[in-house]
DNA sequence: GTCTATAGAAAGATAGAC
DNA sequence: GTCTATCTTTCTATAGAC
């Protein structure tokens, strides 16, 4: 059973993370040991300080490695011209992605205040790029007289908070399908900010 | 400086749990140490142990007495019969008790994985209760009428995870005050499940 | 009821062999 | 690149004096 010793940088590294990712969004980032996460990728503690220089920073890159990804698929896909098209398709490719990163999106509402302040400005300017592109939609819309809302950016935090929350209940297999859901919340969602 | 010895039962075992919470709050379950909970009191750390079996219970009673209080508060107040106003009064009634009691609600979402199966369940069961209330609400409603709403569940899951949004980033002398907010979420909550 | 002292385990991180 | 071994610190919890 003992593993031989050689080169496995490229392997082992994202294995360190995806080891870390799983088990700080399960138990949270303070709970979780380096040897809890050595033991998961199946080498000793101390090699994983070959691949990052504290367990803050193994963190850190989740985050910013999460919203970095988040950001770049929202802007790599065409968006509808109309408002109303719009928001829905936000909130639609909102729900699937956290259904596909449910741990990275778990992680960066939950762990925040484990970070310096400079990691914490960075993550958090991250996030509130992204919580911008639903702004502008709503920005948009209601310039347009589509939407109703007195205040964007609380409509902004509104919609965010209530799509984020599907996160904390939704498990596969359950009454209703994630399109389902998907569906029920557009709706409720377009009321919110209906003309 | 020494601290005198003698009864101090009544004070400093409601200073423990106030200690406590705001530090859980703070920083984590995990994250902060029996020692840091007795030197915010000004006691030793052993000395915790008069007042609690371990590091979890008090978190367990914590939670436990929050959603007591939550629901026993809820109750004691006379509801408007009609609908509409029953759920804006929920609306104003969830914003205020959460500005009030930030860092039981803040821990009542944040730390339920630090508990065990049986203590999980129980303060899950309690938080169940509460939502159905508002479940109660949506339902009457819509059986008169006033209410559209395709499936109940997940528009109590929706409004309740837009109005805790709130705690997430409300702070005091910022741009809106609570009352400004309060009234624009009841907008938005009640177009959510406009007929 | 609180203290000091400490047991016993586990944490983050590093050094040096291979 | 990974290992064993270890340093140093900190943790939860307990024992026994006062």
């Amino acid at each position: 059973m003992a593993r031989r010793s050689g080169s496995h940088s490229e392997i082992t590294g994202p294995r360190i993370r995806a080891a870390a990712l799983s088990l700080f969004a399960r138990h949270g980032f303070a709970a979780v040991s380096m040897r809890q996460i050595a033991a998961e990728v199946g080498v000793q503690a101390g090699a994983l300080y070959l691949y990052t220089t504290d367990k803050e920073a193994l963190l850190v890159d989740l985050l910013r490695d999460h919203m970095d990804t988040l950001i770049r698929t929202y802007d790599g896909r065409a968006l509808p011209p109309d408002p109303h098209e719009r928001l829905r398709d936000f909130v639609r490719f909102h729900i699937d992605y956290n259904r596909d990163h449910r741990d990275e999106v778990f992680l960066s509402y939950m762990e925040l205040r484990n970070l310096s302040p400079e990691n914490f400005q960075l993550i958090e300017a991250l996030r509130r790029g992204y919580e911008d592109r639903l702004g502008r939609i709503l920005t948009d819309g209601r310039t347009e007289g589509r939407f109703t809302a007195p205040d964007i950016r609380l409509a902004t935090m509104a919609i965010i908070a209530m799509l984020n929350g599907v996160n904390t209940w939704f498990r596969d297999g359950g009454r209703l399908s994630l399109d389902e859901i998907s569906a029920i919340y557009c709706d409720m969602v377009e009321k919110t900010v209906a003309a």
